[in-house]
DNA sequence: CGCGTACATAGCC
DNA sequence: GGCTATGTACGCG
């Protein structure tokens, strides 16, 4: 039985939205628009607390699923790309025995950024993108946001 | 199993 | 800064 939710939690520079199915987060996203804030759960007091530098690991269930190489990626990326630390996408193409492309194709794919911390992965040149398919929105200003709040930047 | 499509790159001018 | 070359994975028929 499924059971659809949505909750926000609003921050400076907008709200994070987290889809969840059954208790389950299976996708989260980001809007420029300030939403209401949900009550408190699981999956709003976590984010909450990392947004205050509280928390360094958020660990509610997720449920995801795409080819073997993304999920390696993201794996590689919650257990060895921890708060604060920076990868680039060359240095994490070369630790799943792939290049860089895939990479990006996998940063763009992924259905939970946040919980995979993809604003983690850098360019060789420059900072890279964000948020791929919302292409809505500046996900660089997201990416920025999350880095200076881990002190990357 | 093969082909088309996708990629948030890296590197050179 | 802008343009191009490029490999690899996913998803579907």
């Amino acid at each position: 039985m499924d059971k659809y939710e949505f909750f926000s939690i609003s921050c400076e520079i907008g709200s994070i939205l987290v889809y969840t199915n059954s208790g389950i987060c299976e996708q989260i996203s980001f809007t420029e628009e300030f939403i209401p804030e949900s009550d408190e759960n699981i999956f709003t007091i976590q984010i909450r607390e990392y947004l205050n530098g509280e928390r360094k690991i958020l660990d509610f269930s997720v449920k995801y699923s795409s080819g073997p190489i993304f999920t390696k990626i993201w794996n590689y990326l919650r257990e060895n790309v921890s708060y604060g630390r920076i990868v680039t996408y060359s240095e994490l193409a070369k630790a799943c025995n792939t290049n860089p492309r895939v990479v990006g194709y996998a940063m763009a794919s992924n259905p939970l950024p946040l919980y995979i911390p993809c604003h983690r992965v850098v360019g060789s040149k420059g900072i890279g993108g964000y948020s791929g398919k919302e292409h809505n929105i500046d996900g660089i200003k997201w990416k920025k946001y999350f880095l200076t709040l881990e002190g990357s930047l």
